[in-house]
RNA sequence: CGCGAGGUAGAGCAGCCCGGUAGCUCGUCAGGCUCAUAACCUGAAGGUCGUUGGUUCAAAUCCUUCCCUCGCAACCA
């Protein structure tokens, strides 16, 4: 059997997760677990917390927490979330364990013996009352070139000027507010970029049939560009402390330790059993096992560049990336998400608006693949009222209840399948197989606009075999069209359990059965899965699968949400 | 001249790599059906494929000019 190990970027833990973060790689990353799973393969689902940075220690003095705590609740936080979504990982971990920790002191220990980690003195400016040094974005003043007076010390907004902080007139802290600043120097450890490139190059070079077109751009515009060493420790409190004699007071950069995050929470979830779980089958001279990381793009530099050649300069053989799903960006009714705004919606209260599956089945068929693609509550109401409503849910429905007021609430039997059927089989297996096609090639869009034409395959079979006309001249034929079509309700509930799993679960429930009742969908052969349930078999009519969205709300939601801003 | 992605019917997208009657979903209009969630099925209207020039028998597709949108620009996760 094939191993799968899948890995979603891991979301910071002091941000609020939008529709954008659980488009982005969240939720593609579950329907590909899921799908891979009811495929046959083995497969490993991480993911977990990023809590080290300045941003956690910000977030928890403006909390009034020690730092600790506050990622404690914080975590927890994003696993409700999450959970509520119906993400099947194996594992939700946090890149600040213990285990986490000594990946990272390995992994930099052997990059340090095989010469890739250089020290560098920079200069950077210090903040006397806030007692630390200060990352650029957290210093703004008047930009030099605009006289824009809340320009940033990376980069003025107005101007667009990118700026050395030293240049802003009158620089402050944001986090304090204090202007007592000063410019020190410091040592950093950086990791030689220029030195691993030969490596990763070549590395990179067999990934470009495989990688969608927007991940491996990026790559290659950072090569084009020219690599530069890049500093991988801070002086901060809240992260790893650097194992390195002198350095004893540094912490490891969060970019540093993140990606590891991975290796490190894989160990984590391993620990949990360890007689039957060894984190380097999946990561350390493992063999036969496929790994596919999906990610925002702001990401992809991170994921094809750093993290590869941090991983090639160890010298030793880790899994490295095969497959890289790099997502576009998710606006928001044309504009960007900003929880300070106000604008836009976020995790926590889209659940609590509509179920999981709604927006599950929403974002994936309008996942921003090709280019970034904009949420709107009015695109999001004619999906959920045209796709679930009116095609899949009203299928199941007019099935159901016919069935159970012209012959009764058990699956009719008599009849044998004809010339209509046989088409049924055909076109369905087709569509089927391009389902399948589409999931493993990872692009979703098409996947699911393929999976949507299978339940209007329903439609068009019922309508065209007309069981309340046939009914009233052959019973036994009607019987059989009747059958056909529950057996297609099993059918659609089991293509679409990756997308909507509780849905599917509700769909077969009305059937008598769950969905760990299906065996692997490798192989699907339409026909004989048309067949699967037998005459006789109870069902019931039960609620129905969804509700649809009326203008009022639509106009409500907008209004709650900030989409006129 | 910083870099990348996108600009295709009212809306959202596919097609572009490997040139050859412009396709899908929603919306609109008309018809059908009456089992079902004002649903479902069928059909029609609607586009000089952002712009300029070029290559070619032939360009949405290849090369070129300019314009617009979004994102990134390495101490922001």
């Amino acid at each position: 059997m094939s191993k799968t190990l899948i890995t979603s970027a891991l979301p910071y833990i002091n941000g609020v997760p939008h529709l954008g973060h659980m488009v982005g790689c969240l939720l593609p990353s579950d329907v590909y677990a899921r799908y891979m799973r009811m495929m046959g393969n083995d497969v490993l689902y991480i993911v977990g917390t990023d809590e080290h940075g300045t941003t956690s220690e910000v977030g928890a003095l403006k909390a009034g927490m020690d730092i600790q705590s506050y990622c404690d609740m914080n975590h927890e936080r994003h696993y409700n979330t999450y959970k509520d979504f119906g993400l099947s990982f194996d594992y939700f971990g946090r890149t600040s364990s213990e285990q986490n920790k000594e990946m990272t002191y390995h992994i930099f220990e052997q990059l340090d013996k095989n010469g890739y980690i250089e020290e560098r003195t920079v200069k950077q400016i210090y903040s006397i009352d806030d007692q630390m040094f200060l990352a650029d974005r957290y210093i703004t003043g008047t930009c030099p070139h605009c006289g824009y007076e809340k320009a940033r010390g990376d980069q003025c907004e107005n101007c667009t000027q990118v700026l050395e902080p030293t240049d802003l007139i009158n620089a402050k802290s944001t986090i304090s507010g204090s202007s007592n600043l000063e410019v020190r120097e410091t040592k950093h450890l950086f990791l030689n970029l220029p030195k691993i490139e030969p490596l990763l190059r070549q590395w990179l070079i067999t990934k470009e049939p495989f990688w969608p077109e927007v991940a491996y751009s990026i790559a290659q515009k950072w090569l084009k560009e020219g690599l530069q060493a890049r500093c991988i420790t801070r002086d901060l409190k809240w992260g790893f402390p650097v194992n390195k004699p002198g350095f004893e007071d540094k912490v490891f950069y969060v970019w540093f330790d993140a990606p590891i995050g991975y290796i490190g929470i894989t160990k984590q979830w391993a620990d949990e059993n360890p007689k039957n779980r060894n984190w380097k089958d999946w990561w350390y001279d493992a063999t036969n096992v496929r790994h596919v990381e999906f990610m925002g793009k702001d990401n992809v530099p991170y994921h094809s560049i750093t993290f590869p050649a941090t991983l090639l300069g160890t010298g030793e053989n880790w899994t490295q990336v095969d497959y890289l799903k790099g997502v576009s960006y998710l606006t928001f009714e044309g504009g960007k998400f900003s929880k300070s705004e106000n604008r836009g919606i976020f995790a926590e209260d889209a659940i609590k608006e509509f179920p999981a599956d709604y927006w599950r089945y929403w974002l994936m068929s309008n996942i921003p693949e090709a280019s970034d693609t904009s949420f709107t509550f009015d695109l999001f109401a004619s999906i959920i009222n045209k796709d679930l409503n009116g095609v899949l849910g009203n299928f199941v429905s007019r099935v159901l209840k016919m069935t159970s007021s012209k012959i009764g609430n058990e699956v009719p039997s008599g009849g044998n399948l004809g010339a209509l059927e046989e088409k049924l089989i055909t076109t369905l297996q087709a569509r089927v197989n391009d389902y399948f096609k589409y999931m493993n090639e990872l692009e979703f869009r098409k996947a699911f606009a393929e999976l949507r034409q299978i339940w209007v395959e329903g439609n068009n079979y019922i309508s065209e075999a007309e069981p309340w006309v046939v009914i009233k001249e052959d019973v036994e034929k009607a019987s059989q069209i009747l059958r056909t079509c529950i057996n297609l309700i099993r059918i659609f509930a089991i293509l679409s359990a990756p997308v909507m799993p509780t849905t599917s679960e509700k769909m077969l429930q009305k059937l008598g059965l769950t969905l760990s009742d299906i065996p692997s969908i490798k192989d699907f052969n339409i026909a004989q899965e048309i067949t699967a349930i037998k005459a006789g078999t109870p069902f019931e009519v039960g609620d129905m699968l969804f509700e649809r969205i009326p203008e009022e709300r639509i106009a409500e939601l907008k209004e709650k949400y900030g989409a006129s801003k």
